[in-house]
DNA sequence: ATTATTCATCGTAATATTGCGATATAGTTA
DNA sequence: TAACTATATCGCAATATTACGATGAATAAT
């Protein structure tokens, strides 16, 4: 998407930047709810629930994988995929520190 | 980037990938660490600090308003930004979704 | 061995994002 | 009014994302 300027930002920025861009899409979040809603892993049966192809589902399972946020084991032909929460961490610290006391709503 | 099929998800998945999509990228993050760093509303002494033109940043301004990230009041010429914190506590809810006892992991 | 199943990858087309310079808009000041 | 300052917007070029069908690779089943 166009030159992003990645030399000049802290290493942490890139990092939590690249995390939330891996969220920052319908499909990624449904698959994210759909691995939550399961008791066990769950393989290709993303693939029936999201209206994506087959090829699509793949592409944005690997972008979350890259992403860390989720883990694939293969078993056989299949692939199982579960939620790895690694970074939520430092998802949460991100939040936490936009949520500083010194940051009074001065914008009414 | 392509077509993204929005009718076929739930308004929650929506609302939180747009949120999410507008906090993947360095220079968003920069400008709101930016923002939560400093005791008072900064106008646009973002532009002296981050590597961007005064065109760009803002775009991402305008980008982080429109989801809801921040706010924004004119006073006099400048334009005074400062965090909106509305939309904290569904990207927490999100998260806590995808660390339910229930997802044990499976994947080792 | 052949076939079926599951998932990944390639190639392509359509669309979105990013960044910049130039320009427009609006308030402030002289 | 005219010049100055601070933001926003437009138009363009470069690049990234998304989606799909087709194809490939690997295991499982017959």
């Amino acid at each position: 998407m166009g030159i992003t300027k990645t030399d000049t930002y802290t290493d942490q920025t890139l990092a939590v930047a690249s995390i939330f861009k891996a969220l920052g899409h319908p499909a990624r979040i449904a698959i994210l709810e759909f691995l939550a809603k399961q008791t066990s892993c769950i393989c290709g049966e993303i693939v029936a629930e999201l209206p994506l192809s087959q090829a699509s589902i793949s592409r944005h399972l690997v972008e979350l994988k890259a992403a860390g946020l989720i883990k694939g084991t293969i078993s056989g032909t299949s692939v199982c995929y579960c939620i790895n929460e690694t970074h939520f961490p430092l998802i949460n610290t991100f939040i936490q520190q936009l949520q500083t006391p010194t940051n009074q709503s001065c914008c009414s």
